[in-house]
DNA sequence: TTTAATGCAAAAGATTTGCAACATG
DNA sequence: CATGTTGCAAATCTTTTGCATTAAA
């Protein structure tokens, strides 16, 4: 836990963020928490400490968190919700990006083998592979905008 | 597709509940997509057929489907973001009733071998595996709730 | 001292709800 | 005809934003 905080708070200093109390105790209540919280969790568990935090603080630096790649959130949120009509067994792919979910089927995937430990936590239904990456769409983006970066800094000095 | 409307129709006669031409086209809209639409998205794409439509439509309409199991949802929708300060590879036993979402760990699964047509769609940075099911918790208010069920309607004649 | 972060209040965005009019069984 | 559903408008809930004040580098 320590080194974690230590760590961020090095990442913080290379990324020239600054480093505050309210985002180190919000950074180590994520970090410690195991129930996945959302904002107004975190914010009620830490006004204890800060009393005079505010919600909309929290949401910057869980946002900033994300950012900087030292927390995640669950499902591809900052999304409206989204509807699925595929009933047929079916995985997803999506882009980090720009959060395309794309479907792709596998059998194999479809009668995965999970670990019996699983069956402390309750009775299994159904089983789904997400798979994380970046899109084509968004890696061609990327690509054109090195290119503009290289030519628009000068190539011949 | 024909079929899946002549069993959705039959459905909701056997759970009592209309078949409006609102209720039709919702769910044939939500079906042909592939793109795993918002209730916005929708309500555009309807509109154009049924003018009357109204946004809250779509969203009751989306939630009966739901509720009717023949459509689902992205993420353990209906929820306000919720954060994860986990870092190491693991994944996740969601819970369909209640939402609870616990982090369980596997070897096995962190070295996922994928389809390679999955290239085609982009490049993979993470893969997690989502198994969805009924925590223990709502095993046994459901038990309860059968228990009480069977008292109520009186067990001796 | 310079710049970025915070807290407040207000705004914006997404989704839900009450209710009268309407359509379905 | 009785009841459930729709459309509208208004309400609610979640998240974001503008701005003056405060704290970090």
């Amino acid at each position: 836990m320590k080194i974690r905080i230590e760590s961020f708070v090095e990442l913080c200093h290379e990324k020239g963020i600054k480093v505050t109390q309210q985002r180190i105790e919000i950074f180590k209540a994520i970090v410690q928490a195991k129930d996945h919280p959302d904002a107004e969790n975190l914010f009620h568990k830490l006004r204890k400490k800060l009393p005079t935090l505010s919600l909309d603080t929290v949401y910057r630096t869980l946002w900033v968190l994300n950012d900087l790649g030292v927390i995640t959130t669950l499902g591809s949120s900052r999304e409206r919700t989204r509807f699925d009509g595929n009933l047929s067994h079916h995985h997803h792919f999506v882009c980090n990006r720009c959060g395309l979910t794309s479907d792709f089927y596998s059998d194999e995937l479809n009668s995965l083998k999970v670990p019996d430990s699983l069956a402390e936590l309750g009775n299994i239904e159904q089983t789904h592979v997400e798979i994380r990456g970046t899109c084509k769409t968004c890696i061609n983006k990327v690509f054109k905008q090195i290119q503009s970066d290289k030519s628009s800094k000068g190539s011949r000095s």
